[in-house]
DNA sequence: GTCTATAGCCAGATAGAC
DNA sequence: GTCTATCTGGCTATAGAC
């Protein structure tokens, strides 16, 4: 154990490594723009390498998406422990987290219209099974939400979570960043605004 | 002109038929996926006989959005022609006519970040100068609306404008209409009531 | 497990006959 | 302007030495 756990031990972290570059890949320019040799430069490994460790270039992707769901869950776990915070305060609280990830350039995006990509994702077990505990604590939030009638009662479920599932692939945080003029905090508070209470002016 | 005007017809038509093909295909798969290949199958021609009306795949691509741009752009001058209709309503009317589109499977859709389909796009002169012709219509709709109260004072007219032009490419209505159960006008409403008024429970 | 070198493939673009 | 046939480059993936 002792020898084989170092080694474990290292190759984890190697392994780390490589799914960092391949978030930032993956944040910066997409599934189809990000090629295995770019990963493999920025690692600073040979490309064969980075083969021998995850099997495919749609595997190096579910790895990215599967740790991005892994942390997703463990804030949403956190907040579900907060007993004073309301349900929409937890919901807000989460999207406040995927904007600021997104603006700190560490909010991959795969595209699921892509046959290969959707194939391995599904195919990935724990991915599916992060996103379906995910997709519980919030559809559960949500419920109660609308019971306290924090949240229109005429929506299903489903309008909900993908309108907020989508804000954290929107293009809108990303295009006022580059815009300039505003800082992050205050993108992130007219996105959370926006997406809650809409363009409308609030009632005063 | 005769004979020539009669030859320039057909080849109008011609292109108008290639671009319909292209519109689809985007709008299925987007640009990386969509292969010349297919277009010229899916059109009935050669490849080769694309490549003597379009430079390339990105010229494609830009005459798609360009028309795409002029129809927007009617629909919106047709609304700015009703006196009678606030400036909150024809947002939402244009907003309307562009789910919809993207429901029928009609919305092209661009990678903006690639580099290549970006400079294709900023390079075609009637693209960038419709798209200034429309955000310049949406801009006058949208500060009339704040004069009016109807739409947050607080927020920048940029925020507005990037928040609706994201509705075009949005997932949610694909999304809720692949999950079946629900019709498309419900759809529509329902992403139309999202982005003006929230996920927030409507006054009573 | 790491490397260099290369196979195999696919898609965008073109040559040249008609 | 249309076609068939081909070129070219870039990308994923692998072979094989160390």
């Amino acid at each position: 154990m002792t020898k084989g756990s170092l080694r474990e031990k290292v190759l984890r972290v190697r392994e780390n490594a490589i799914v960092d570059v391949v978030n930032r890949l993956l944040a910066e320019k997409g599934f189809e723009q990000m090629t295995v040799d770019e990963i493999a430069a920025d690692v600073g490994i040979a490309k064969a390498s980075l083969y021998k460790h995850f099997a495919s270039k749609e595997a190096l992707a579910a790895a990215a998406i599967e740790r991005l769901l892994e942390r997703a869950l463990e804030v949403a776990r956190q907040l579900d422990e907060r007993a004073d915070v309301p349900a929409l305060g937890r919901l807000r609280a989460l999207v406040r987290w995927g904007v600021k990830l997104q603006l700190a350039g560490e909010m991959p995006v795969l595209p699921l219209h892509h046959p290969s990509v959707r194939a391995e994702f599904v195919g990935a077990r724990p991915c599916a099974e992060l996103l379906t505990q995910l997709s519980d604590l919030l559809g559960a939030w949500i419920l109660r939400a609308q019971a306290d009638g924090e949240v229109d009662r005429s929506f299903p479920l489903e309008l909900v979570l993908y309108t907020l599932y989508a804000r954290a692939a929107d293009p809108v945080p990303g295009l006022l960043k580059t815009a300039g003029q505003h800082d992050d905090a205050q993108v992130v508070e007219w996105v959370v605004q926006t997406l809650f209470a809409g363009l409308g002016a609030r009632p005063s």
